[in-house]
DNA sequence: GTTAATAAATGTAAATTATACATTAATTTT
DNA sequence: AAAATTAATGTATAATTTACATTTATTAAC
């Protein structure tokens, strides 16, 4: 495409004049699913600026360095954990969001599965996991970002296997339909939601079951992704209960 | 939230130094609609670099300005257009995604109705309409940016009345169908179509008739967005067909 | 002014999907 | 052996989606 030199983009010298810059972070709203509820991982701050205080764990986005691998970064760099589910939520470009400088944030969520983190590194950052019914103040704009967050969960996984993600890889139903009633903030019915999550020939019955929350124990099932992927390319929709 | 001047936060010292700077660009795919099919409003550049290549219309971020604003900005410009439908698609961070220098780019598509441009100020900045199925070699990650808009208009549009930002505010059933049909790229049954559209109660039917493209004449409907707002806030889904 | 042409407008029956709802089964503890 | 506990299952009704063909209003041509 750029077949000259003159034809390489000029550095376009009006803009961020004198020094000035515009920075750009990412900031991570990561999901975590336990006993019932929807958790997310929040960092206190050690130090000065906003010593005490709750925040999403971000950071700027390096010269050299994807934005999305700047989320994935980050979200190694806490939780020890690569290749999991992570999207990006929206931009955060208010001027004014943040007092000090000018920085626009990229939102981007992240789901995972609580037994699988690196609970040394999570608190060597001095982060701790929260319900997310229950969050204390946050800075800046995070509050917001984690009601988007929410919100585009609740909408994304009506049609995207996302529960799924939140779960260990082996999971009972009745720790399925826990996950979606938490997403979707409202009880389902146990006979119509397995009926649903059957239909559509994705999940695979182990012979184990889980005995940890009842004396009969529930069998253990996982997500086939192969089995998902084909549904898909078919053009089918997947709608999860 | 800052009570003290220490609490303010420092200015990243350690990122993007030696005057290297981090640019925030917004890019828009504005599309309309036209005897059946999708437009896409696109930029011929007359200058170095790159010119005479085909572009979406774009802009740096100002330091001062909101991302979105920076959007609505080059809209009006370009367009002559406030207040129409626009939405951040996503962000477009690939580190080498512009060769010349390190930018980030904020896609937003917009919606907008063919007769109510500027027809000059288009022609001023060079601009002109191409059907999204026959596009020109654009420059950058453009076609990629204008392929996921398609897809998220396809999305979004089953769920939300998108529709109707693309058509004059009086509009036909047909031409109602005429503009699904493109953005789901399939042909609806025009009985159920119009069973589905009149199911909301969201269209008020006017007495006069368009009889642009038939003897017998299609009465003319608006969209009342006042139903329609009444009917999501009882927490309806409005699926459009 | 009758006819032909054209796109607009309309209804119904069958199939599919969603909903509401209560009992039995497996296992452990007492 | 009985009690306690959660897991697992089916069916009938309602609602929605789908497939499909004819009539209507108007203009243009003869």
């Amino acid at each position: 495409m750029y077949k000259e030199k003159e034809d390489l983009p000029a550095v376009p010298k009006d803009y961020y004049k004198e020094n000035r810059k515009m920075y750009v972070a990412i900031d991570c709203i990561i999901f975590g699913f336990d006993s019932g509820n929807l958790k997310l991982l929040l960092f206190q701050r050690k130090v000065a600026p906003l010593s005490g205080e709750w925040s999403l764990i971000g950071s700027f986005v390096n010269l050299d360095e994807d934005v999305s691998a700047a989320a994935e970064r980050v979200l190694e760099e806490t939780t020890g954990l690569k290749n999991v589910f992570m999207e990006e939520l929206k931009v955060y470009g208010a001027a004014n969001r943040d007092p000090g400088y000018r920085c626009i944030s990229v939102g981007q969520y992240a789901l995972i599965r609580l037994n699988e983190y690196d609970k040394e590194l999570v608190k060597e950052h001095g982060a701790a996991w929260y319900d997310v019914n229950d969050l204390p103040p946050l800075v800046l704009d995070h509050a917001q970002m984690v009601k988007d967050a929410l919100a585009k969960l609740k909408q994304k996984a009506r049609f995207q296997p996302l529960g799924f993600e939140l779960l260990p890889e082996k999971f009972t139903i009745p720790q399925l339909q826990s996950v979606y009633e938490a997403i979707f903030q409202k009880e389902l019915d146990t006979r119509n939601f397995r009926k649903k999550v059957f239909s559509h020939n994705v999940l695979v019955k182990l012979d184990e079951k889980d005995k940890t929350s009842s004396k009969r124990g529930a069998f253990l099932y996982k997500f086939d992704h192969k089995r998902y992927k084909r549904l898909i390319e078919k053009g089918n929709d997947f709608e999860v209960f």
